[in-house]
DNA sequence: GTCCCGTGTCATTCG
DNA sequence: TACGAATGACACGGG
């Protein structure tokens, strides 16, 4: 049922695409967020820090994001606002362009005449509004400017002109029936005018109008100063009076046709991974380096900006961001994007099934034999599962701090979780996996890549000889200097009854290897009672102390998540206020004005007697239908206090 | 000596 | 039923 309705629901997608072109909009968004959002679900989900089977969790959720009962709401609300903040300050490759492409279809649907004007019109005040909301997501202004000019048939250009049509001519025309068709006249047709512009601009614009409201209330200047609001909304009115269709004349063909070939190569790039592959060999570099360059690069945290450019060209040709830097213009260089993007390449890589891995793998592992033993020497645990959390050294072990700075560290720069999880093994065996497959067997390293159980450490490393009897593979014998290492270092609690009990596997091997294996290792080697529970106990406490690192980075963010949470929307409040003022202001000015107009079209009017009409007692009121007519004003009445009270008087007197 | 923080571990729940 | 993830609670060590 689940398959039958995605499938229904990729179908109601292309049928509202196809709607769309031919000018009908058809709003499926309260049925796709209540069920498929797959792309911002991918874009937008929980870091896949938190995630431990990646695969699984893309796979399993793809028809539906599915948080974790244990997980709270927070968690991935933040998770997804945070990650929409990382892709927003890349720049141009926003998800709201998506919204932009729609307006454009919108305005492309209407019709295709010329719209030379719409220049000017979008340099106007009105288009500063919406650009002035577009700056509200952007960090700098700076790239508002390139981000305008780069995408004619963005927001900019085409949003504002829609807007207009939806919210403005459908009342602006009643105002000026009321204009038009009053039979009162009005000396100064500038003055409906500007409060028709008070009535539809936005606060922003309020607050540039309320100066030329100011200034009506002198009768010697009732033309606001702000002659390009004034031409801006005049062109509005005229256009709405004539004829709706002269609205093309606000958008500008190489808006539209720029702005729907970007969406199209947007839409193609986010598809079709393929050809973003072929984006990546276009850049000249022979594909195996750059892959295991970008594999490693996503292994090393510590990834200087420079190196991370050619490791970007996988990841971003993976990305569905890529695409989008690429239609920028390359506003962004690979390298600014690499910080960003680590998380979303592994997860990216991930989807691709780990091609790249597969044929990258024989090098990889090369390249990773050839990494200096003497990093490996660290192991600090006080469980034998020698962490990278804990691979500082026994100098400081288990902070966070130093294991960050490690490359093989088991929390990456930003937030990638504890070791284990998906992003260092997703990305890249480091080094203890790499030794792991290699002793273990290839297929593990898939089988960790998806159940994300490996413990990358260089505990791993020190192993003794170990014969693998379900895989035939024995281990290379350590050299004498790493039997020295080995009798030097501080052996874990878990390491040292492992000794003891004569288990003939590591800490990580017992914990890292799959559940079969583990059952097959327990049966096939004759393993007493005590050698068996100590084993399920090693297993036990490796698993779970991965499960608390991650829960406890998770709780971490959550917390960071809330904090950020709380500036935005004490941001969000002082906004408000603002606005609330410059509201009451507004509407301040607008009674005046009013009650200015009503004054001078009352003295221009005669009752039977030939006198002016009293301004204290009549009044003009508009009707539905467009006229005004001179009504007399009521006299408050008594209060019903007053009335009830009388009301009981008379009644105690009958009584 | 005390407090804070990070980490490991246990118990428990849930899928 | 077994397994693993998640999480609260506790203990321990180091700064």
């Amino acid at each position: 049922m689940q398959k039958a309705k995605k499938y229904f629901t990729e179908g109601l997608i292309q049928l509202t695409i196809l709607l769309s072109l031919i000018g009908v909009r058809v709003d499926i968004d309260s049925y796709l967020s209540g069920y498929y959002t797959p792309l911002i679900e991918i874009n937008l989900g929980p870091s896949s820090a938190y995630t431990q089977t990646p695969f699984h969790s893309l796979r399993d959720t793809l028809d539906g994001y599915s948080v974790h009962p244990k997980c709270p709401e927070l968690d991935y609300f933040f998770a997804s606002r945070r990650l929409l903040d990382e892709v927003r300050t890349l720049g141009s490759p926003r998800f709201p362009t998506q919204l932009d492409a729609w307006l454009v279809h919108q305005v492309a649907s209407t019709d295709q005449a010329d719209c030379g004007p719409s220049t000017n019109n979008t340099t106007s005040s009105g288009s500063q509004s919406s650009g002035d909301d577009d700056r509200e997501h952007l960090p700098d202004g700076g790239q508002e400017v390139s981000h305008t000019t780069s995408e004619p048939g963005h927001s900019t250009a085409s949003c504002e002109p829609l807007e207009v049509e939806e919210g403005g001519f459908r009342s602006t025309p009643y105002f000026l029936t009321q204009a038009v068709e009053n039979d009162v006249k009005i000396k100064e047709e500038e003055e409906p005018a500007l409060l028709t512009q008070l009535a539809h601009s936005s606060t922003l614009e309020q607050e540039s109008l309320l100066d030329g409201v100011t200034a009506l209330s002198d009768p010697a200047s009732h033309h606001p100063p702000t002659i390009d609001i004034d031409q801006h909304w005049s062109n509005l009115l005229s256009l709405s009076v004539t004829d709706l269709d002269d609205l093309d004349s606000l958008v500008t063909d190489t808006d539209i046709t720029s702005a729907i070939s970007q969406d199209v190569s947007l839409h193609d790039a986010m598809v079709t991974t393929a050809g973003a592959f072929g984006v990546a060999s276009e850049r000249g570099e022979p594909r195996p380096v750059t892959q295991q360059r970008a594999l490693l690069r996503l292994e090393s945290t510590g990834s200087s900006p420079s190196d991370a450019s050619p490791g970007m060209a996988l990841g971003l040709a993976a990305l569905p961001f890529a695409s989008v830097c690429n239609l920028t213009g390359n506003e962004l260089s690979h390298s600014e994007l690499g910080g960003c993007l680590d998380e979303a390449v592994f997860d990216q890589i991930n989807q691709l099934g780990l091609e790249g891995l597969d044929t990258i793998n024989s090098q990889l592992m090369g390249c990773l034999e050839n990494l200096a033993p003497q990093a490996l020497e660290d192991l600090e645990s006080d469980s034998g599962l020698s962490l990278e959390s804990s691979s500082g050294g026994p100098v400081s072990p288990g902070s966070s701090e130093m294991s960050s700075s490690s490359s093989s560290s088991s929390y990456c720069e930003d937030e990638c979780g504890a070791t284990g999880y998906s992003s260092d093994v997703d990305s890249v065996p480091s080094k203890g996996i790499a030794d792991y497959t290699t002793a273990w067997s290839p297929i593990d390293l898939s089988e960790s890549v998806w159940h994300d159980h490996s413990y990358s450490s260089p505990a791993f490393f020190n192993q003794p000889p170990v014969t693998f009897p379900h895989k035939g593979i024995k281990e290379e014998p350590l050299s004498e200097d790493d039997d020295t290492m080995l009798e030097d270092r501080d052996l874990s609690r878990d390491e040292l009854r492992a000794r003891a009990m004569c288990i003939p596997f590591s800490v990580l091997q017992i914990v890292n290897m799959p559940v079969e294996e583990f059952l097959e290792v327990l049966d096939g080697h004759d393993f007493s009672p005590d050698q068996v529970t100590l084993l399920r106990d090693i297993r036990r406490r490796g698993k779970n102390k991965l499960a608390a690192q991650n829960c406890r980075k998770r709780k971490l963010d959550a917390i960071t998540g809330l904090q950020e949470e709380v500036e935005r929307l004490q941001a969000q409040r002082n906004r408000l206020l603002r606005e609330k003022q410059l509201t009451a202001k507004t509407m301040g000015a607008v009674g005046q004005q009013i009650k200015q107009l009503t004054r001078d079209v009352l003295a221009r009017l005669r009752d039977d007697l030939g006198q002016p009409l009293n301004p204290e007692r009549f009044t003009l009121q508009c009707g539905a239908n467009g006229r005004v007519v001179v009504q007399p004003l009521r006299r408050p009445a008594v209060s019903t206090s007053t009335g009830n009270k009388t009301d009981k008087r008379k009644k105690d007197k009958k009584q």
